[in-house]
DNA sequence: CGTTACATTTACGTTAACGTCAAGCGCTCT
DNA sequence: AGAGCGCTTGACGTTAACGTAAATGTAACG
């Protein structure tokens, strides 16, 4: 065996890349952004079930568009006390501002596709047309 | 009389940020890339009705979500041919390329945003809980 | 002990689409 | 002639989220 396939229950970061799908690089980049706190047996970091949690929360949260440094703020919220009413209400309070946002994009996205779909319809009406002309 | 207000049919730099809504560095930038090439009376750039047609284009192609090396090569398309039946298929290619790239970006948007809505769900929830046990 | 195979830190590179100076030219008004 | 505005080019700065390379460490296998 070779870089001891923890047998407690915190992951070797080639583990964890494995169980997320992340490269190395992106969870040292996240340790540095204080997003992940792994603990270090020597110099090799060992990620925790926390770890494990938190990770799978910044996942998510980049899907629903957040920043990192969105993320983080959000993190530190939940981790200080997520048993706060005010905390939560702010947590709240942004995503539904991410909500909107994603909303409003969904509609230009919507009407981006409409007028392209335009386009498309006149572009293969020129080529039908050529087709027409060279069909004879 | 400041600016020389364009008596022609041309459009200054400034008329030409005006009339589309955009930065004279936009414009030059553009220029740099090849996407416009005003004509010059002295040092000036003179936008001409050529030219507003292909920021028009320009400008629906960033709302398509089409990168400016992606719009270049359209526009050099038209340009060259808009009559060649061969560049005008790899255009409609290129759109429907694209439509298909929106769509399914719109549907993991949508699969977000869902997402998104049962999380504030819970959020709702807990609020409601604590907002219960400060009642009494 | 040598090699392998992973780990680590440090730090510069990448991409897109401009923003933001800085320095200077050309007109026009006065 | 001086003031001032608008235009010009040139060049470095910005932002996010890592990629990538270099130099080094270290744990275990054989």
């Amino acid at each position: 065996m070779s870089p001891t396939p923890s047998t407690t229950d915190t992951l070797t970061i080639r583990e964890m890349c494995e169980a997320f799908a992340v490269t190395p690089r992106t969870l040292r980049f996240y340790e540095a952004k204080e997003l992940l706190f792994p603990i270090r047996k020597g110099t090799m970091r060992l990620f925790t079930r926390q770890d494990r949690a938190r990770l799978l929360l910044i996942l998510r949260g980049k899907r629903f568009g957040f920043s990192l440094e969105d993320i983080r703020q959000l993190l530190d919220m939940y981790d200080r006390d997520g048993s706060n009413e005010a905390q939560l209400q702010r947590t709240y309070d942004l995503g539904c501002d991410r909500l909107a946002q994603m909303e409003a994009q969904r509609a230009e996205l919507d009407e981006a596709i409409a007028d392209l779909k335009i386009q498309l319809a006149e572009g293969a009406a020129s080529l039908a047309a050529f087709r027409r002309a060279a069909a004879e």
